[in-house]
DNA sequence: TTGAAAGCGCTAACAG
DNA sequence: CTGTTAGCGCTTTCAA
């Protein structure tokens, strides 16, 4: 290893003593304080450059009691729309001049758990998450938010801790995606979804079976069939069955990974989408409109959401107060008709 | 804002105050150490948990001089090969239990060189990163590692930084992207890349050219072009120009973003794919194999090297030294073929 | 306008 | 085996 280790570090000591004053005049003159003299304040500012000065921000995190870090806690990140929506969140962090930690709850409660007690040391000023879909017991996010940690929920919101909460409209676009299959003639609608179930796709279930009900349509839980979260052989063959026993001829896909699990067990059952079958899934692969054929879409605003539930956030930081009624935001998303429901 | 504040916040002094021992002995016992009495550990162990005392981390680093945090600098995040490498990343980074920070330099060299100022400041032990594609000037990064900070890079890597990096072979890949294209009969292969150039795309160039000479083609400059990094119209546009007057039978596109842009133009011009044109590309998107036409690939094991990465970055901070010749690792990649290159 | 001093919460000699 | 003590680098009263 090479040896320039960590001792030529330069300090407000080190400045102190360069610049025969005291450290508290270094640190009041780098944080602009209205009381030290210009003169002095520009001659620290141009030492501290001059000899690479970068602060130590565990010593300030520690005197301050406060880091400026976030967490942001999701299930998982190799999804096109928590991508996209930390490119959003991530855009405000830079602009803050915060930092950001990552933590993937991998969908499950324990890790969630387990990662909100770590947090509960005071490492981060505040938290923008989507819970695991297995979360019952909210516990965990109380007892952080009782410490006077901020919280902002962003798509997987929990609707039982009183904060911020940027959603899209999950029943309103699954109504929609099911009103237009309605209206391509589909008369027998299977929604797909996966096990856990958190409360986002309840919504997306619940517009469903709204539509349904408003065409007399009687929703019938045969049609409704629950896959793993995981994109996998097992899953098509549980799909591939579903498809053979209830016969539907329309699928609303509803999370991401479950576009291609459907074109694959339509493919190995010889089924022709949009004329056998049409497929409409909750996405926002940029894909989505090259695929054999193309595929009709619910696109989310992730990115907008990210970058939303970051700016509401920071607006608590800066000490605002929260304003349910006014943060409660529900950004719409958008049905993309494509051939894959028959409308080319 | 409720107000259970900060305040009730239970530290080592509270623990030792309850127990009637010194702080010292609370710090020992919770980190395990040999001459505590085991009848003291297992009370002070005891009543830590009873308290949900949670050691704060900031004072910790502070002392240690060391954060238990790494940072993840990556150019972007919305692309699949990144987002699961960071899977991979985190996979460890979990097991060490430590915190990942993560940066997006939006392939911008100034941005990567502030943020790589910043770090100088001791926030993380070490990094993993992949460089942005117009880094040139090292310094920021030889900066920081003169500071005794372990940097590994993955994907993207700087050879003239000496340190372990995971690559995958994307001279090799290209070179066999380029043959099967070859083989199948395409006689004016055109590559299409982006610009800023990392070395990656170089490698690919390379490969590329490599197997059409040996072919006997010369390799033309007219058929590389250099689209922008980004999914726009634009791009479109220009690529399809250089279709119509290259008139190319087969194209390698170099990034993931490029598979949409290439499907698209050619659907424009009404080209079929792969009777009139066939098309590879370098991408880890799962929907490759539901494209219209199913896509021809070369798949990157990003977990795998995102694992790799981090493997190594804590077995430099375990204080393993380097071993360079046995740190330089190439984990291949995979020419995943499909109906795009005309071989149902 | 500047400086002295007291910590933030934790770790690590060193003594006992 | 346990306790005392001296900081890590920075911020913030309070005095000068």
């Amino acid at each position: 290893m090479t040896d320039g280790t960590k001792n030529n570090k330069v300090n407000m000591k080190t400045l102190a003593k360069v610049l025969n004053v005291s450290i508290a005049t270094i640190s009041k003159a780098l944080r602009d304080s209205h009381d030290i003299g210009d003169e002095t304040k520009q001659r620290v500012i141009e030492t501290a450059r001059l000899l690479h000065y970068v602060p130590n921000p565990y010593a300030s995190s520690l005197r301050k009691r406060s880091s400026n870090t976030i967490a942001i806690v999701i299930p998982e990140i190799a999804d096109s729309f928590f991508s996209q929506a930390i490119n959003g969140i991530e855009s405000i962090v830079d602009q803050e001049k915060y930092h950001a930690l990552i933590y993937l709850t991998h969908d499950s409660y324990e890790r969630e758990a387990q990662m909100f007690n770590d947090l509960t040391s005071g490492r981060v000023d505040g938290v923008l998450m989507s819970v695991a879909s297995n979360t019952k017991d909210i516990k965990h996010i109380q007892d952080l938010q009782q410490m006077g940690v901020p919280i902002v929920f962003f798509d997987r919101v929990c609707e039982d801790i009183p904060t911020a909460k940027i959603k899209t409209d999950d029943f309103n676009s699954a109504y929609m995606a099911t009103r237009h299959l309605l209206e391509q003639d589909c008369k027998n609608i299977s929604l797909v979804t996966i096990e856990g179930y958190p409360s986002i796709l309840q919504a997306r279930e619940e517009g469903y079976k709204k539509a349904l009900t408003e065409q007399g349509i009687k929703p019938n839980d045969n049609n409704v069939i629950s896959c793993a979260n995981k994109y996998t052989h097992d899953n098509i063959a549980f799909l591939k069955q579903h498809i053979d026993t209830v016969k539907p001829d329309g699928i609303i896909a509803t999370v991401e990974h479950l576009a291609t699990t459907t074109y694959l067990a339509c493919e190995e059952m010889k089924l022709n989408i949009p004329d056998d079958i049409k497929v409409v899934c909750f996405t926002n692969q940029i894909t989505a409109s090259i695929l054999n054929p193309p595929l009709t879409t619910v696109l989310q605003p992730a990115y907008e959401m990210g970058r939303k539930a970051a700016e509401l956030l920071f607006r608590h930081l800066s000490g605002r107060p929260i304003q349910m009624e006014r943060e409660n935001i529900i950004l719409p998303s958008k049905l993309v008709v494509r051939a894959s429901t028959g409308t080319v």
